[in-house]
DNA sequence: TTGTAAGCGTTATCAA
DNA sequence: TTGATAACGCTTACAA
């Protein structure tokens, strides 16, 4: 290694003529300082360029400045999404961001994340879909005392430390979207209903069509599993019934992409004989053709949100903010859904 | 904050009965220890489930155990393999990722990347593309002696710390395939000059089809952005020429379905009136209709033997290894490539 | 409001 | 092959 000729808190304490404790109180922003002192202090370690080293800080504080970001997800663009909202935060507070990729559904889930957690020493952790969703992690963090904040649809039982992204309500959204173009006779292909997320957006546009007299009945619902290949099983069981039905809600796009797909062997125009709506706005629904209405979750924001939680239940000054998050997605329309035929 | 349970080198040693320099030296890996002592202080270390501190080794050694990845890619798919290829290496080797987003085109991106190294403190840095075009970058992190490796598709004229994808490689496979499909007017659409990778890919394209005795004329040739957007505009120029190019490739998968959107919007058939074929395999190559052929980077691959080779070049036992890592992308072959309708 | 001195958990120096 | 002891750069009692 080379010579590190960085400057230090004592290099910054000599140049001000005063003890490190004070430079110390000024990083920190302790009141405890004259007003005087602070300026000279803050004008010298701007000009030094003096950045305080969070090694030894951590090592002195018992705090590390790392926030591990915990996910398990097929998407990379909400990944990709929630790592620059974080970021946005974290850099603008000294804080890093450690990403750690899971694997959720393995034995060794909760140990791995816990090992992850104290290897690298992060002062807090974000856990994102459908990560979030597993309330052992939580009380897993919860018992070794290391803030979590979990991203989801619904409150999960654990309204303090979460923020949320009100699917049920978009779900409204595109319900009435699809009923005031029409449409009478609407399908849904659901997720994995072991997912929160699934139940709220499946129970959200029931609601919402029931609400506006219509009905989902049986025949009109597939359970699928979030991927492209059961969105297409899904998608065919629905379009090869008589009569079809003249519009589709899949539960995500990667989904609402097999159903298109589907539509496109069978011979099925879109969206002249049929309307397909998904959830995400990831990056086929604007690339496939035709391209996606679909419902776009404020995924950057949200992470925006979740990360100055997450720091200020940290830091010690601050008490910890118990108010509940609540963002809501919004749709967009694009080429798949029309006016219904009949 | 709460008790510190934590087991600490000062417990074992006073477990094992000696002096935790000697601890430290079983830790390090150093061979100035007993072997009788070793095995009883490794034995201590796992019963114990002592891990040594990242903050205080660091402070100590002046290391922080941990890697910057520094990227600006608009395909999240490609960053999310590369963090997981990384993240292989990284956690099996005991570092941590810390990620870095930047705009590559903004005026203060080199000092916001040095900002962050010096912030973070990391021990080496990775750079993917198109940021790992940047020699400047390249530069400043050597001027501050940061280890840094690049990703890239041709040696950049530093091929010590470089991984490279035969880009150029690839472009015989893919050229040679449309034909033996019996193409024999074949179009490109090519990236941003300014980038290596797309000169290589126009290059090896042009190449290989010379070397097969067929010709890229001028008007056969498009000038994109990788966008979208660029695709359509470009696609559209070469399809509407008359007699049109029975096949075409583009420098990405993004442009080439803004080709695939281009010719539905036209009426032409894809893959009977027309094939097309991208390159890189993202997500949106296997959803759109019809499937994309494409060329695929083994982008985790390569991510884990970069990240091998910076671990290599930062441990300072080990001397850095100077020989050039080179990976081969490979074809897959889609719907939207098929024989000349001629 | 400011300073002194004692750590934080590890590695590095130098002697035994 | 081992071990005392001093760093590393910062925070935190505790004084002044």
């Amino acid at each position: 290694m080379e010579t590190k000729t960085n400057i230090t808190i004592n290099d910054v304490a000599r140049i001000a003529g005063v003890s490190k404790r004070t430079i110390s109180r000024v990083i920190n922003g302790s009141p405890m300082v004259g007003q005087a002192t602070r300026e000279r202090v803050e004008q010298i370690i701007k000009e030094v360029k003096f950045q305080p080293d969070k090694q030894a800080r951590g090592l002195a504080s018992n705090r590390s400045y790392l926030l591990g970001l915990i996910y398990d997800n097929p998407d990379a663009l909400y990944i990709d999404q929630v790592q620059r909202g974080a970021l946005d935060i974290c850099s603008s507070l000294g804080f890093e961001l450690v990403v750690h990729p899971c694997q959720w559904q393995s034995d060794d889930f909760i140990e791995d994340c816990l090992n992850f957690a104290s290897r690298s020493r992060v002062d807090g952790i974000i856990v994102i879909p459908p990560v979030s969703e597993s309330d052992k992690l939580a009380e897993a963090f919860k018992s070794i005392k290391l803030p979590c904040i979990r991203i989801a649809s619904t409150d999960l039982g654990d309204p303090d430390n979460i923020v949320i992204s009100d699917d049920r309500g978009a779900m409204t959204d595109i319900a009435e979207h699809l009923i005031e173009l029409g449409h009478t006779d609407i399908a849904m292909i659901t997720g994995p209903m072991a997912f929160h997320s699934s139940k709220e957006r499946f129970e959200g546009f029931k609601d919402a069509l029931r609400v506006n007299g219509l009905d989902l009945p049986e025949n009109r619902i597939q359970f699928g599993e979030n991927t492209y290949e059961t969105g297409i099983e899904c998608a065919r069981a629905l379009l090869t019934q008589t009569p079809r039905p003249t519009a589709i809600f899949a539960n995500n796009d990667e989904m609402a992409a097999g159903a298109v797909r589907v539509s496109s062997d069978l011979g099925i125009k879109i969206p002249n004989d049929l309307s397909i709506a998904g959830f995400d706005d990831n990056i086929i629904a604007s690339r496939i053709i035709p391209s996606l209405t679909t419902i776009k979750r404020p995924v950057q924001k949200i992470a925006r949100l979740a990360t100055q939680k997450l720091i200020q239940s940290i830091s010690p000054d601050q008490g910890a903010e118990h108010e509940k998050i609540v963002v809501k997605p919004y749709l967009i329309t694009r080429e798949s859904t029309k006016q219904c035929p009949n």
